[in-house]
DNA sequence: CAATAATCGAGACGGTACGTCTTGTCTTCCT
DNA sequence: AGGAAGACAAGACGTACCGTCTCGATTATTG
């Protein structure tokens, strides 16, 4: 059911993504879908919760070397966009414009946990002295998940490892502990 | 009528924007919201780029410094999604997800003028030496728009001035020519 | 559903009938009429048959003397047209004027069993030799219901009990058996 | 213009006749439509007396024989229903049940007249003594006209030159004075 | 003979019904 | 008892036509 969720929002885009069509092919009556999710947004956002959870390796990412952790985050989430999700990430952020409660859940189930992860990366390679702080850690972090979404949205250029290697470079250079002296 | 679909849009959200209500909210009929465009993805374009128009001074920036002239167009930029406007940007490229033909449009009009304006100030800067190119121009740009949607999309942060600034130093940052030698 | 047709038809005329209008004098949504009916002449065509079948008594007429049974068809058919359904029946018909479906399940349903009725009826008649078949039945049974789609459009008499009478007296006169002689 | 309407109503159906569609058809502005007729009731009402007049002869018909004088009328009559008119006059005659105005102006200039003209003819042949009252002579009318609309509406016999023949033959047989004695 | 006026085609306008679609709620009927 | 099937009220969709209202262009009329 939700793996039909997926595959029709992909197929098809958000916005034509009906509750009915869900229903028709997951093999399942209209009314099934409504008493375990309210909403079609509620459905997706459970369908990518869980894929993500089947994609992240769940232990912490610490491997010591700030910079691979990073690379390492960086990595896994952008894979989470190129399987079937970008459609359906997208609308769920669109629609949670306008919906502070959908807002909410999208924060505290996916956006936020990930922006915490690659703080908390940052901050931990600062206290090893591996990092500087030379520039804001926030503004960091909005730089490696806001080229994801740029690109997402835009599709400029695709989502990839290669972005992660490119941008996990960046940060390196962004935040060398005083290179020279 | 296209500032009523701007307000309306802003008030109520992307998805909950109708047509019946653009016509009514701006004492139209109906027929004539469709005589001139054909859904509501191009009403809130034109609406957009007439925003854009009278915002952006039109001549090209170009002051001679290269980080005021960043600093100069995302300040620009940012304030457009500061007026009634982030709703919108949001929901049409949500809805460009699943539409190439509204994909290309936004492309043509708002999205790529913009980047490439960028990237031809940062060109420029380096054709007179006063930036070096160390880090992909593509990938600077990315992050200057990236940390805008990111910011757009999850609103964990505003997208203003103090960005602008914060965003540009650290242009200056990563596009140094060589600080030691 | 059916009766809140007719009442605004009669009220309003047939052209003036709409579908909207017949689903919120039934208090129900517009799509519930259209997923039993096709259009509005359906609708008040169901209506029509249903009220001639409630009036109808369903037995056969047949006293034994045939003008008493063309008196009694004719008394029946004409009040059909007197309780609220002239302005109905005469609307379908002229509709039908341009939809061969439309006029097929009138003459089925409607008119031509009315019709062969009264043929029948005269037909007896002449078989058990109360009538002469001097005149074309048709021809009779033309004049029998003409006079009251005359006076249903023209409305320059009723058609009513005593139209009934005066009919099937002519409607004798004119069959009568040899009166001389 | 008229022309326009006669031509369009019978090929489509008087409901689907458009003022739209007739502008178009004969080649001139809506606007144009409106400054003469306020709708096309109207404007094929006049149609439709501009068509009898152009086909009646306008001298009075008076041949001194009253039977020929009623077959003449009927023959006249029913001949305009065959040209191009049946669908006009039917949409017409069902309109006018909900519209008392047009219901007036169609008795007064097309219904009307002919009633009078074949009820005088009767009573002069009374008056004459060529034929009887012995039926109420209103009736006779109505059994002259109803038998073409009765047709007209339910199309199960056409309404010609053989109609008016046996029509007449019937007023004769009715009206015939004594035959016996 | 030029200006001025009337007339017309074209078509935009605010309305409103059409017939279709989806929503979220509610039976009903089968297993 | 639980679910598929689908009816229900509601309301937006995009289309068509209504009757009113400017617009220019093209004729006629007039000074």
């Amino acid at each position: 059911m939700l793996d039909a969720a997926l595959r029709l929002c992909e197929r098809d885009g958000y916005q034509q993504l009906t509750i009915k069509a869900i229903a028709t092919e997951a093999g399942v009556g209209r009314q099934t879908v409504y008493r375990w999710w309210p909403d079609k947004a509620e459905i997706l956002m459970e369908a990518l919760v869980e894929l993500a959870e089947s994609l992240d390796l769940r232990e912490p990412i610490d491997s010591g070397d700030t910079l691979s952790d990073v690379r390492a985050l960086l990595s896994i989430t952008y894979s989470l966009t190129q399987s079937i999700t970008g459609q359906a990430i997208v609308g769920l952020m669109s629609d949670a414009q306008a919906d502070p409660a959908l807002s909410a859940k999208l924060q505290g189930k996916v956006i936020g946990p990930r922006r915490d992860a690659l703080r908390e990366i940052l901050r931990r390679g600062v206290d090893r002295g591996e990092v500087s702080a030379a520039v804001s850690l926030d503004l960091v972090v909005d730089f490696a998940f806001g080229a994801m979404w740029y690109r997402l949205l835009s599709r400029h250029a695709p989502v990839n490892e290669e972005l992660a290697d490119k941008v996990a470079d960046v940060v390196a250079r962004l935040l060398a502990v005083e290179p020279s002296r």
